[in-house]
DNA sequence: TTGTACGCGTTATCAG
DNA sequence: CTGATAACGCGTACAA
């Protein structure tokens, strides 16, 4: 399909070229041995006036190494894993392919792209899964490709193979505490899925808050799905009864679903209403009033997960690795 | 690398296992031609108790089909280049893997890139190039992979290969065009990069109209790069003299940016000054005020260049096809 | 319907 | 230092 009669340049043209063997192309091309200066210049005018390039899949067949790491995500659209994407770009040397995919948050769609990536084109495997796939990822980890997770450590794989997440916990502890601070009497919490490792963290660690320093406090509960429209589905569930005196969703995009919500019906934040997210929302600070957030510099994360990569490139045996990251908390005024 | 002295599970240890021929394995895998049901159960069994994926490379160097395609983009955390990119999985097979990558609008950094990509493991490039690679696009393009551009169209390259922009000119016209109907006296323009094409051909459109509904305009003029930062530096520039009583940015970035400074200057939008955008800006209609922008809707690009990628993969010497989308005018008001 | 055997473009091993 | 040549894993003529 690719050629229409017309044959590829390969490296055995270069050769006839050059008057040498494809040996001694190969061995120029990738200094893998030395060559005699005048060889070297031989081959290195064949490539160019020929036009020659190598072949990735060739290589890949002999050598065993793609040069390439696949990213798999829940959602290749939300700003947070973009720019986890690029701070494992800005790491990786410029010949290293980024393999990309998304799994919408879906298991079997997630199964499916795991196989496809799984068929020897990738060196390594940064995943944030969408849950449900333990098995797969295991046998993937154990007798193919190293998978470093993301974001997202589903318990039955903690410890068995590298990973980088956020201190779900601790920073939704602390979130909660900082509104408590204020003085609320109720609060509600809109829950991001259960399934997802991040969500039920977050969940525990607002209810240690509140146990800890309101157990009194009067707490209403929604659960959400991480989209945009199921924040504002949470609020519109919360004004069916009295507003509470603040509001706190577990996840961005929930956050800018509720909020925008609110102010519909003609909140305004930070005076009649406290709203508390966790992770920043893209350009809140512009437009919005008070803000209380979760700062995860998603950009950090990824240039350590691509520095763990490079780790596990180098030493497949090294040692696993487990980086729990802890968040700051961000308070945005007008 | 990848494996350590462990062999990994060929078509040959499947057939084997299955006591058939490797040519059958791959009969039964692809559905190349019939094969009896007994076999294809054992086979079948043979791949899931050997767990068997099949090795992408070897396929990609037997049938030069990589089943994958790349996307180069300027920046790959820009929304408006993702939602492209999601529009491009929509259309795209689960099989079909996206490589990524991104030039960070550097010339340099794009040509290194390309020669990367080129190395047949991409069945199609699609490229919003950052320009003065005409020359290499050009040779990739015509005797090696075929390349669909999109969002910048380089003058040498237009009808050259299939393209997929914006109608930069007239959106940026009509923009320009419905500020002037409110009857401002004077406006501050914020361009992009020159190189550009598509900061080119907005620039062109904003001018055009301006000639012919408001001849004695007061125009300024900024010349800025896409990025935030340049345009908040071009409202610094501007409120050096009398603040002009409307202003207008051609890109999202760079309206992000000039807003959020007029802001900090205490102006409200709509009120003591009009502002124009060539795109969106995320969550600004949650929290914003009043703004005129294009709406260039990237995901329905991103569909539109999928379907352009199929086509051209289907039929490598179909004809050339240049489509250039016309955008809508929004306008959001609190 | 099935099996044999060759070649895709590279790198690596082994002689020279 | 250099050159033959054997793999790498797969698809596919060709033969049976």
């Amino acid at each position: 399909m690719t050629a229409r009669g017309r044959r590829n340049i390969t490296i055995k043209d270069v050769a006839r070229y050059a008057g040498v063997s494809t040996a001694t192309v190969s061995r120029v091309l990738n200094g893998s041995s030395p060559v005699k200066d005048e060889l070297v210049e031989r081959v290195q005018h064949a490539v160019t006036t020929l036009g020659y390039h190598p072949n990735a899949a060739a290589r890949t067949l002999k050598t065993r190494k793609a040069n390439a790491i696949g990213i798999l995500v829940p959602d290749i659209s939300n700003p947070y894993f973009m720019q986890i994407i690029k701070g494992i770009e800005d790491v990786m040397a410029l010949d290293f392919s980024l393999l990309m995919a998304s799994s919408d948050e879906d298991s079997n769609k997630e199964k499916k792209l795991l196989n496809v990536l799984s068929e020897d084109r990738i060196d390594c495997l940064v995943l944030a899964t969408a849950g449900g796939n333990d098995e797969v990822i295991r046998t993937i980890d154990e007798k193919g490709i190293p998978v470093v997770l993301i974001d997202r450590l589903p318990e039955s794989l903690a410890n068995v193979m590298d990973s980088v997440v956020e201190d779900n916990f601790w920073s939704a502890y602390e979130l909660a505490q900082s509104m408590i601070n204020l003085g609320i009497k109720s609060l509600g919490i809109i829950h991001g899925p259960m399934s997802a490792s991040t969500a039920y963290q977050r969940a525990s660690g607002c209810m240690a808050a509140i146990r800890q320093h309101a157990p009194r406090l009067a707490v209403r509960e929604y659960f959400g799905d991480f989209t945009l429209e199921s924040g504002e589905r949470a609020v519109e569930h919360f004004l069916q009864e009295d507003a509470p005196e603040a509001i706190i969703a577990l996840n961005n995009l929930m956050a800018v679903g509720a909020i925008s919500k609110l102010i519909k019906h003609g909140f305004v934040i930070g005076k009649d209403i406290v709203a508390g997210s966790y992770g920043a929302i893209e350009n809140y600070l512009l437009f919005g009033s008070s803000l209380r957030y979760v700062e995860q510099e998603p950009r950090t994360l990824g240039k350590l997960t691509g520095r763990v990569v490079q780790r596990r490139l180098e030493d497949r045996h090294a040692e696993v690795v487990s980086h729990v990251v802890k968040q700051q908390l961000g308070i945005t005024v007008k």
